[in-house]
DNA sequence: CTTGACCCTCACGTTGCGTTATAGCCCATC
DNA sequence: GATGGGCTATAACGCAACGTGAGGGTCAAG
């Protein structure tokens, strides 16, 4: 197995292309690559030719070929090797595709396991039960994946400086729920709402246009308050989500453009 | 086993979920979807639970994990489900950007095939073994991957039409080599073959600019005769290779701008 | 002569089932 | 009650492409 006469025993073979030894021997068991024999002991005996072959292998092996197919382009002299490789293309090309597929589906999983985390973080303060039964409720709506998504968008510190803001605001408002909704430091609150609300989800209003996503906008133009919504307000305090409504219908149309897109910009 | 007790057999739960009979036993036995049993003929009973973990279970296993990892996943309720969700889209994204790979490299060796096919088109008319050696000549060179790959990328028939057209030129070319290169006639003949080759050349110039790929272009540039080319001229006619290229400078000097692209424009 | 570094041939383990093979159970029809 | 069709069960081999020993020869050096 000197170096001079150009042959090589498995394990040169192995270490200078890389493969395993068991694969050199894997090889020769189904005739892809089958070496000379040495008389005196039958050790393997590859040539230069060999790892030429090898060479050829790897390649195709790499391009995800099975090794089936590598042996009838290895063997066969007729090969259509351009038919293979536009074969093999195609195929790898559904494959990617189908991967892709999955990498969307993790995408939108996280997103949604994100966003039902940030929605706790949104419902913090409220009893247990309460919390669980509003994200039950919003699992079973129509494109909920789509909505957790949203939630999702926004990072989790971001949630909790907003969550502050929004306790606070609720608490003030409380103090308001006496005066008459065109007040004007009712609207000044719904005002301020409406900001908390739009820089929350501002980012992610344009990855998601046309879908209704932030309570405030929903109610605006579904003319109603949502159950979800609702439920919360009401929890707080008796009277709040009507309240709540009304004013925000006064802001609307007195503060607000009227727009195509699912969001609406301020006058 | 009928409807109303919501419970299923193997294959009811087979045909609602979309799993084959075998899957369901091969889960039953790896304890990942494990049923209670009927106590008079042992069959397996599964009920809505099962139900609801074998969509989880379809799920997961359409994102590409292993049955194991699921196992873990369903069956620990301390599991980290967002975790396994970030390292199988790691996972997943390492094993695109290998396809992709792999795609790239497939597509690069059909660019390389087509360009040897239509290489035997430009050298149709000279003797088969020399048409042999200089494909094998081109092979040897530095980039020469990338100079197949453009040849590739002409379609046949087009490649075919300017074929025709070469070997028209070169025919009356060689009816002028008695001629001394600055002489209009032989500029004229130099313009045309100028033209045939950019014509050729010209959808994948933006596609491999910064690659010395036609053989007038690198003449130029280099200020010298390729061997292929050499060869080639040769062939046709003795001394038409120097003819030809003293043709050529003359032509650059008077007719073509400097560029520092890898082609040049013509005055 | 022993040691260590090679080499050989079985042959089982891996993953996620498909595919028989063989046999028991259930229900309806003759 | 025998038969047949349709369900169920377990057992076990097969696939791709090797990894990983087990058990045993070979070769050159100390």
């Amino acid at each position: 197995m000197s170096a001079k006469d150009n042959t090589f025993s498995v394990s040169e073979l192995s270490k200078a292309s890389g493969v395993s030894v068991r694969t050199l021997h894997y090889y020769d068991e189904i005739g892809l690559l089958v070496p000379k024999r040495s008389k005196v002991n039958d050790y393997r005996i590859y040539t230069n030719h060999h790892g030429v072959l090898l060479q050829q292998i790897i390649v195709y092996r790499n391009m995800g070929m099975t090794l089936e197919k590598i042996k009838s382009m290895v063997l066969a002299k007729d090969f259509n090797l351009r038919q293979a490789l536009a074969d093999q293309h195609k195929l790898l090309v559904t494959k990617q595709a189908e991967t892709a597929k999955s990498i969307q589906q993790i995408e939108v999983n996280m997103s949604v396991l994100d966003g039902e985390k940030n929605l706790n973080i949104i419902f913090d303060g409220l009893p247990k039960e309460k919390v669980e039964h509003l994200i039950d409720t919003m699992k079973q709506e129509e494109f909920s994946d789509e909505v957790f998504q949203v939630y999702g968008k926004i990072s989790t510190e971001d949630m909790r400086q907003e969550k502050i803001l929004l306790d606070k605001w609720t608490a003030e408002y409380m103090q308001h729920t006496n005066l008459p909704v065109a007040d004007k430091r009712v609207q000044k609150l719904i005002k301020d709402a409406y900001i908390i609300m739009n820089r929350m989800f501002y980012r992610t209003v344009e990855e998601f246009s046309g879908l209704k996503y932030t309570s405030l906008i929903k109610i605006i133009e579904e003319g109603r308050v949502d159950k979800v919504t609702v439920e919360i307000y009401e929890t707080y305090q008796k009277g709040l989500a009507k309240h709540y409504f009304d004013g925000l219908m006064h802001f609307a149309e007195h503060e607000l453009l009227g727009n195509e897109a699912s969001y609406v910009h301020l006058r």
